[in-house]
RNA sequence: GCAGGGUUAGUGAAGCGGUCAAACACGUCAGACUGUAAAUCUGAUGGCUUAUGCCUUCGCAGGUUCGAAUCCUGCACCCUGCA
């Protein structure tokens, strides 16, 4: 497998390079909004595009609940369907083995799930998982991983998730190779590997180095920001560090908390994606300068006539929203408010992202 | 005018002699949220407060009772029938 990551300066721990995908580069360090269901929520693709975003992240789990990844295959695909030209990145539905944990069954085989709103049930295995990716037309195709708890159930099965998980992946490439055999090199979407290991160190490393000794293009750390301190997290980045081999992207999943960011950033990590600038903004929480959190919802902000954050680049700023016209939108729920606060959210995120970038 | 029904905390609405500072919903205030079961969830919401504590409340004014939001009397206002 050729090799499609450029790793361009270095600078301690910082790392700038491209990523290239069949849909287009990726400049990193990047922050990737997520679209759980094909489109960042409340927000049109032009608009995502206007905070500075390259890719956007997709979930095979809920894209195969539905509308199922034939739809989407007979629309056109997921970028026709979704009108995001960029690159799309897929994540496997192996977060969902946690996050659904009290509702799903995990053998070795695969995981069975009970979809929350109707109770069917839903298998997803590595094979399936690769096979729906490819359907949906994802640029960037995750391995399907076993994630783990941090509670006592959780811990006591780290070593158990972390085997699973590279068997597991090592099936997942088998069955990537022959759905992408006949497929050009520059038609290929790229393929990540992801490391387990829960908080042990001992095990992290030997996951690391098992993944990135297979043929992927990408390494993923998964299985952290699931409740751990921050300063576990932060130690165990830390750790990674040297440990990375240095030709391929580097990809911390679920973190985007921007101290967290920023230190991930500084100790080796390419690409980034999280919820949390859009969840967060739906429900009133914006960042400002300094990485300062402020909740507009709050009656304080009632009379306020200053945008956001008066450092701001996003449109919302730009724009003249005051922090008294989006307060008095959240509290008449109109959605129009999470809209223009995930603009804002997804803006500060990239606005860190560029500042590393501009180091190269 | 006659006969019924009603008036409960910011709003709507339970309660119909003690376990009632008074269910529940909404609103309000605050907090949480890290590969999205998440436009969601949690807490507070008469006052004072550390409180299993005290004080003031259930249209208004009296009364019965050991004890009343709950029963009785009068008054005010609202609704529905009949005139």
């Amino acid at each position: 497998m050729s090799n499609f990551f450029q790793l361009e300066t270095k600078h301690g721990g910082v790392r700038t390079g491209t990523l290239k995908t069949r849909a287009g580069d990726i400049k990193t360090p990047v922050f990737m909004p997520v679209g759980t269901r094909g489109a960042v929520k409340g927000l049109h693709p032009d608009q995502v595009k206007a905070t500075g975003a390259q890719i956007i992240l997709g979930n095979t789990y809920h894209l195969h609940l539905m509308p199922g990844e034939k739809v989407i295959k007979k629309l056109g695909g997921l970028h026709e369907f979704t009108r995001w030209q960029g690159p799309i990145l897929t994540d496997s539905g192996g977060f969902q083995v946690f996050s659904l944990a009290h509702m799903s069954k995990i053998t070795e085989e695969g995981v069975t799930f009970k979809d929350p709103r109707n109770g069917d049930l839903v298998t997803l295995t590595p094979e399936k998982s690769m096979q729906i990716q490819i359907d949906l037309g994802s640029d960037i195709i995750m391995a399907f991983d076993d994630v783990v708890s941090l509670d006592q159930v959780g811990r006591e099965r780290t070593m158990e998730a972390l085997e699973r998980t590279h068997r597991w992946l090592e099936r997942c490439i088998l069955e990537f190779k022959r759905l992408t055999n006949d497929m050009k090199e520059d038609e290929q979407p790229l393929f990540f590997g992801i490391a387990q290991g829960g908080l042990d160190k001992k095990l992290r490393k030997k996951s690391l180095e098992f993944v990135q000794s297979c043929d992927v293009d990408g390494v993923a750390i998964g299985g952290l920001s699931v409740g751990e301190t921050r300063k576990e997290m932060h130690d165990m980045l830390e750790f990674l560090e040297p440990l990375y081999d240095l030709t391929k992207a580097h990809y911390l999943m679920g973190v985007g908390d921007p101290i967290d960011f920023r230190f991930a950033i500084k100790h080796g990590i390419d690409m980034m994606d999280c919820v949390l600038p859009t969840r967060n903004a739906r429900h009133g929480s914006v960042w400002s300068s300094g990485d300062i959190r402020m909740n507009l919802k709050s009656e304080r902000f009632t009379n306020d006539s200053k945008v956001i954050d008066p450092e701001c680049d996003c449109a919302t700023c730009i724009d003249g929203f005051t922090r008294g016209f989006l307060r008095h939108q959240f509290k008449v729920n109109e959605s129009l408010a999470g809209s223009l606060a995930s603009i804002h959210n997804i803006r500060h995120l990239n606005r860190i992202a560029e500042e590393y970038r501009s180091l190269s």
